[in-house]
DNA sequence: ATTTCATTATTCAAATATGAATAGGACGAC
DNA sequence: GTCGTCCTATTCATATTTGAATAATGAAAT
């Protein structure tokens, strides 16, 4: 076999993609652990080496050329198999130490995980956690994370879920906030309150529609992305909020709204990568995990 | 995008790849135009990188583990997207300095190419050749030649071709070979002298057969899979041999057998691939081997 | 048993790649 | 305009990677 074809750097071929799909040296450097004047040169050689124009370069940025756009297809297919190389070794990796990337939504990762994570490493010292707290599910399929806690069954055949239970919402609000509003006594009759929202999506007014109450847009004039925040802001009296049970009810200065109404039940799931669930690493965290929040 | 799963060192993959098709690091090396100390530790690098075990060493070499082989299959496809990475971009490069690999049967690479390639460089002293000569085709999907000289014409689909017309082929002998036989008025009466032969395969019988002649394994005592050995025997008298009528024609030593017969004709194919054919280095060498070959 | 030939691993000086610091340019906010 | 922020390219000291030389080991041939 020759393998004359193979002798170009193909770390030059990685700068070059997450490059061109950071849309800078810069930020590509950032995402690669690397300094900007590596990747600068990291690209710039592969250019000579290839004797092919990649980008147009500018003091605002790059801009990819033609012929960098046409290589760049190439370059993410490069990047996929990379990823299944990657994805695959892990699953191979049988050491206990190293890192293991946990992804949950805020709220799980601010108040579930903390004492988990304390016992599990109290039991296994070498591995270390690394934490995305998101909104947005993580794609395990890119190994955004090795682990993911999720509100919903995942379809991906390639993933391997394990249901832990159901959480409980019920709708909150600070003392001093309920001061300043008559609570109804049924649920159906609460409609002039000022409630948080996440996003100007319909999600939220569709779960607030299963505990039966019809509200629109304009009861939430309060938008907060970050879960976190938002509920910062409930504490400090700006309005209502959704929020699981168990966390909420470690608030003493929080009041449970209509505690008799059904709550807002939803599903929790562990998921991880059917590849790294053979990984003695990811394995022992994913049964740790399922063991310490498993119920019901 | 999160782009941690790309942060192990591809080029690490590669000298994997190589050493694992290879079998030995030393061998990859050489592949590589690396040393071999380089490709030993990249691959033990590439083996602590991602907690696995690829090999199994040994002073006689190394041995595939079972994860190893598993990875290896990834590594491979790897590969292949990294040489249409290199295909592609040679292709854009439009540069007309550089390298550009022909690949030829011996006496082609020998007799037929030299003037042209002098010529090609007078003109264009920055493109630097590289010839491969072999009887077996070159595999220009996986880029062991930019350029092939064919005797047949091509069917894969990725590949562009052009017939240069054709060639013919007659029997030859020395004249100190001849003296030791009586040599027969008509071809199909040649049936005692000894032919030199490529290999044991039926090939040269089927040809010899096109020319008239109903010859056997046992014809041919003398096996010589070089062809440029093999004429040289047949200029030292060692028996007779099918030649290139150009080439022959230059040795006043030789004597070519019942000149009147048929020859045997095969043509002449320039191919390249696809990709490469839009290179301004590759393109410029394919058109002046059209031009300075192209006959009937 | 000995030699030869292949292999891999180690050592150390030299070549190479890297990051911090820095310069310079475009763009938007004020 | 002017500032602040983002970008890229360059410089230079440092850290890493490399290859030549060499040691060590086993298999095969003598």
């Amino acid at each position: 076999m020759n393998w004359k074809s193979l002798r170009f750097d193909w770390n030059r071929v990685r700068a070059f993609l997450v490059t061109a799909e950071e849309g800078s040296l810069s930020s590509a450097a950032r995402e690669l652990s690397h300094s900007q004047p590596t990747l600068s040169r990291q690209v710039s050689a592969l250019e000579r080496e290839l004797g092919v124009a990649l980008f147009e370069r500018g003091p605002a940025g790059l801009e990819l050329t033609p012929n960098g756009l046409a290589l760049l297809e190439l370059a993410r297919e490069m990047g996929e198999v990379a990823n299944k190389f990657s994805l695959a070794a892990s699953g191979q990796s049988q050491a206990i130490e190293g890192n293991v990337c946990i992804s949950a939504t805020e709220m799980a990762a601010a108040y579930v995980l903390p004492p988990i994570i304390q016992a599990l490493r109290d039991q296994e010292p070498g591995i270390e956690i690394e934490v995305v707290a998101s909104q947005r599910p993580s794609n395990l399929r890119r190994r955004e994370a090795d682990i993911a806690l999720r509100a919903f069954r995942p379809t991906e055949p390639y993933l391997l879920a394990r249901r832990l239970g159901e959480s409980h919402h019920y709708l909150y609000a600070s003392k001093s906030y309920l001061k300043t509003i008559d609570l109804p006594k049924r649920i159906e009759e609460l409609d002039d309150a000022t409630f948080l929202g996440f996003d100007r999506t319909d999600t939220l007014i569709d779960y607030y529609r299963i505990l039966g109450l019809e509200l629109t847009q304009s009861h939430f004039p309060i938008i907060v992305h970050d879960q976190m925040v938002q509920w910062s802001m409930a504490k400090a009296g700006l309005g209502i909020a959704l929020m699981l049970e168990e966390v909420a009810s470690t608030e003493p200065e929080m009041i449970q709204l209509f505690p008799s109404s059904k709550p807002l039940v939803t599903e929790n799931w562990l998921v991880t990568h059917r590849e790294l669930h053979t990984s003695r690493r990811v394995r022992f965290v994913y049964d740790f995990l399922v063991e310490h929040l498993a119920r019901g």
